[in-house]
DNA sequence: TGTACATCAGTGAACGCGCGTTCACTGATGTAC
DNA sequence: TGTACATCAGTGAACGCGCGTTCACTGATGTAC
């Protein structure tokens, strides 16, 4: 009946401001990636594909396939920071921001079970010396987030409100916590889950009185 | 100087004999995750290549190649459950036994951290659907191990020596903890760990006096 | 103001590769008579 | 005991596909004179 629609037809962009396709290219990844759930499924050509470009066209913007999953993955650390900051700012009690930040991560998590996943899901272990990415690259990636944490708990504990004997190391382990519920969530589909799970992983992990 | 190798020349089962190259498909396997380090670098052809068979004797064995992983996600899962009953053996105090469950578990991850992470890192969350695997196969393969942990946090707390008010919640969210220590593990090369990460880990939500 | 030209943003075709899967097959082994 | 035959374990060649990457290119846009 009808013909086959017509491509895309993307503007392209004006001289000089050939750097926006690099933003469409993470977009277009993030995109794909929320549709999809399989970082797998991020492939050079279905990127370019789903940014409505040719393949070639992304070199000139990144040099290989796992520099696009850094810039997602950046993104995605940036976005979930946001989020903890927000969450700080909405809370005066110390009990009540750190449960915030929690419930936060927490939240981000579930919202956002694909993006969780390529976060912390350990895409880049074995590929490291074979791609454009180097381990600093990696290293400090959720340290503003944990250093949120950190705070939040140390305040906890001026406040007299926890007795963990160190806000840092305690910081880690609740970090740890959070992160193995995020993590299973986004990872499985049933799970017998109780339904204060949050709430006691938070509180003995924090040493909340 | 010298000519290429032969190929293995691998003796062919005798008959009635056919189905031993099930498990030879499946330590291939293994060995290539442990060698790789990357699951994704399973396939079917380089499975059968490690084999040292055609790539087709795959198939009056196995459907399709998630149904090979999810016989190496099953052996991983039985050796795991080998490794905490032998902890469960060697203690007779309960506080020591929860412990070694603990510290092995976080062993286990740390001698194979390849393994841990196919077990635990989601290979079938997005396809499911498209291949020979169903929920059922999935939903119980950790049941053994938190079933340990809970017995013996629930002979903790008999004991007087956990201030757990429900064993079997807190058994999971011990576990929560466990898994998150242990899958960061085996996941990140450098990460800032408290020399006593464990411990802090273990005793908060195993609530120990 | 007009025009030649350099530059920039992106394309299209082609390559070689490893993949999953199919198909008809081979040849050793055990069994029936 | 010998022999024909069925079965079993596994092979080799071939297919179509999507991938990453290369190469020479196109055509619009801005700039120099």
């Amino acid at each position: 009946m009808t013909e086959a629609a017509a491509p895309p037809a993307r503007a392209r962009n004006r001289r000089g401001q050939g750097a926006r396709l690099r933003e469409e290219i993470v977009q277009a990844a993030v995109d794909l990636l929320d549709e999809t759930g399989d970082q797998h499924a991020l492939t050079l050509r279905s990127i370019a594909r789903r940014a409505g470009i040719a393949a070639p066209s992304i070199y000139p913007h990144f040099p290989d396939q796992p520099a696009i999953m850094l810039a997602v993955v950046r993104s995605a650390f940036d976005e979930l920071n946001t989020v903890l900051r927000a969450a700080v700012a909405a809370s005066a009690d110390p009990v009540d921001r750190l449960r915030a930040i929690c419930t936060a991560y927490l939240g981000f998590a579930q919202t956002h079970p694909q993006r969780y996943r390529t976060m912390f899901g350990g895409v880049w272990v074995p590929t490291l010396g074979e791609s454009s990415i180097t381990a600093d690259d990696l290293g400090s990636l959720g340290d503003d987030s944990l250093a949120l944490l950190a705070t939040a708990l140390a305040d906890c504990a001026t406040a007299g409100h926890s007795t963990t004997t160190s806000p840092a190391d305690d910081a880690i382990a609740l970090w740890l916590g959070l992160h193995g519920l995020a993590h299973q969530r986004a990872v499985t589909a049933a799970f017998p889950w109780p339904t204060d799970i949050e709430d006691r992983v938070i509180t003995a992990l924090a040493h909340l009185r």
